[in-house]
DNA sequence: TTTTTTTTGCAGTGGTCATTACATTATTCT
DNA sequence: AGAATAATGTAATGACCACTGCAAAAAAAA
């Protein structure tokens, strides 16, 4: 069920809208808010920058989007995790495991969000990404705790460290291997 | 003993190139390379930008000179600890526990170097830092095959993951215990 | 057909970026 | 003292940044 298309009055769009910010997402989740330019996002949907900006208002706007997309597409992993746990320690094998396999394939690696945190000096931008950092790690939080986890919190603030270390590490440098290491190495503390 | 101040010809500096180097380190390790403006850093040592550009080259140069000095003053932490290892275990044991403590003290968090890797879309600059990081993981495997591990590059690998992990949550989140329960937990698995 | 609404293309806005030309000043060497 | 050297301050360079004003164009509504 995609977005329904009514047509409306006036000229009509040139572009896809939610083409445009997929497209917008595979540039800011490669190189982060500052350092993609809208000249290139143009350049990249075909599409002049009067457009863009009647469209997304501005750069904030369409970053927004792109994350919001991120996290209801690719980011959709960990609620998934989340939902086939059916025990504390399942929620970090499924998650983490996860994490490791979608941040290593791809040619984009790494998570949009927690490599974004880093990436800008943009304080609306960090703070966009920094809410949905939290909002995952209250997730992985509460269902820990569902599941009947003696510290949840703790738990959830652990792994999401591990998660960024994972995804930081895609994006630089380690192999497939070097991440399912760490997490078969933090799995057999857990277990 | 620092740098020898040798008396030379010509009109003296008004600033000491070496205050500088920490000076832009500051700026640098807290936001990267790119974000970081010549015009903030000439703010920040009172200097014009002739003088800053003389004693320097360019913005690139100054970084690489800030990246070297982080690694002699700071970032010694790491073979510190490796030297004080006399076991496989205590390298894993010594150098998380270290990054962690150096990491989450002090007002900028994190690594330099490994942040810094995250953060910048020049070319040169990512180069820099991403030999800084792989020379410190050979450094480490080199220690752990010294002292008998059965697969150093693996584990220096996995180590290295780990500490990305603590620099980048030290950087946006993470308090010193969230840290220390995720090098508690590792070092439980290889106990 | 005329009006209303919305998007388009073109060309430009002011601002900031890293970097530098030029002339001057302060120091040492001869 | 005078020449040589290496720093300084002032002010500017072109390139790129996010963003916009304006008029033309394309659709629906009247």
């Amino acid at each position: 069920m995609t977005t329904a298309k009514k047509r409306s009055r006036g000229r009509p769009r040139k572009f896809d809208v939610d083409v445009g910010v997929v497209q917008a997402q595979a540039l800011f989740a490669g190189r982060g808010f500052d350092t993609v330019g809208m000249s290139e996002i143009c350049e990249t949907l075909g599409v002049t920058p009067t457009s863009l900006y009647a469209a997304f208002g501005n750069k904030l706007g369409l970053y927004t989007r792109a994350v919001e997309n991120y996290a209801n597409s690719t980011g959709k992993f960990v609620s998934a995790a989340l939902a086939a746990a059916s025990t504390p320690f399942e929620v970090w094998e499924k998650v983490l495991r996860s994490s490791a396999e979608v941040y290593s394939s791809g040619d984009i690696k790494g998570c949009m969000v927690l490599n974004g945190a880093l990436m800008s000096q943009d304080a609306e931008a960090n703070a966009l990404v920094a809410a949905q950092a939290e909002a995952t790690q209250a997730a992985i939080a509460a269902r820990l705790m569902e599941l009947g986890d003696p510290d949840p919190k703790e738990s959830a603030a652990s792994i999401l460290v591990l998660m960024r270390g994972l995804s930081v590490s895609a994006r630089t440098n380690a192999s497939r291997n070097d991440l399912d290491s760490v997490v078969d190495l933090v799995l057999s503390a857990k277990r």
